[in-house]
DNA sequence: ATATGCTTGTTATATTATAACATAACTAAA
DNA sequence: TTTAGTTATGTTATAATATAACAAGCATAT
């Protein structure tokens, strides 16, 4: 199993998390050949930097605020396209929001579980889920290319019975 | 585990499974003490004879065309938020659209076969899955309240290497 | 029959996302 | 170092999805 759960839920170093990821991003984006332009890494840092994912009118504010000049929408979206094609980036579903991928370029199942209390989002892999889902959907003769997971409740920080207090 | 994936991918008596449906659908809803009026009915069963979710917006057209009268977006949504606390219809989050639960008041994972050619989407229930993302979820000291899970693929019938043809 | 709560109608608007076309910036080859 | 080709961004408009707020209607129980 591979999760960020305790990096999301407990205090940690923000600013080297996030340098290690950006440096990275930048090695991952030479490899596939295409650029890491300004707009794409203040959108991967603003996502990196928040565990609650953002909206696309969240971070046209953000960016807006950081760049000091107005930001059209497709501007962000492009932005959120070219990192989710890296995997660098997952689209939430349900919440109509994008959080950065803790483990770019891994092969993962994209599970996702996300507090109804706070808006946090952590991420798990899991290679047995993978399997059971394959199995599954092979028994109904479907070919499966992708999944998405999302586990909605309570975090540790949330949840009423929490120990730490 | 359990599953309409045959019913979806093979044809089969449209009329007579919807009837059943609705008829199961009176009960629960006399059951809950709660009124299946003719807008929630007639949205039920748009969704229920469509193996394909329908957006708002297809069943307000839809919908407007039975009745022969302009029908406004709350109307249509108020009846899905209905049917969805009664566990009649699930959202597919990523496709912002409606699809009809085959297996209404089982607890189930909703887990769904989501066809990227011809837009069919089945769905599923198996405990193993349950139980292994109950337990991925302690792991990380999340408190699980409920799951969606999207599988994106190919169904039987648009399979390239299908055998019936 | 009438008060109550549930349901629907109606209008307006919020939120999320994309189309289409113009401009700019980067890159590689002449 | 121009120039052409490609990739990226700016800009305007609008599409698609969803909800707020308030008015009117209907169901049903006393």
């Amino acid at each position: 199993m591979l999760t960020n759960a305790r990096l999301v839920y407990q205090p940690h170093d923000h600013v080297r998390s996030i340098n290690a990821a950006i440096a990275r991003a930048h090695e991952i984006c030479a490899n596939e050949n295409v650029r890491l332009t300004a707009t794409r890494e203040a959108i991967l840092k603003l996502l990196w930097q928040s565990h609650k994912p953002l909206g696309a009118y969240q971070l046209q504010q953000q960016l807006s605020k950081i760049t000091d000049k107005p930001v059209a929408p497709p501007t962000i979206y492009r932005a959120i396209e070219f990192l989710i094609n890296l995997g660098l980036v997952h689209k939430i579903p349900s919440l109509n929001a994008f959080i950065g991928c803790p483990f770019p370029k891994s092969e993962h199942s994209n599970i996702f579980l996300i507090c109804e209390e706070c808006n946090t989002v952590a991420e798990m892999a899991d290679n047995k889920v993978n399997h059971l889902l394959s199995s599954l959907s092979s028994k109904a003769d479907f070919k499966l290319n992708s999944q998405t997971i999302e586990i909605f409740g309570l975090c540790p920080n949330c949840e009423p019975g929490e120990s730490d207090e």
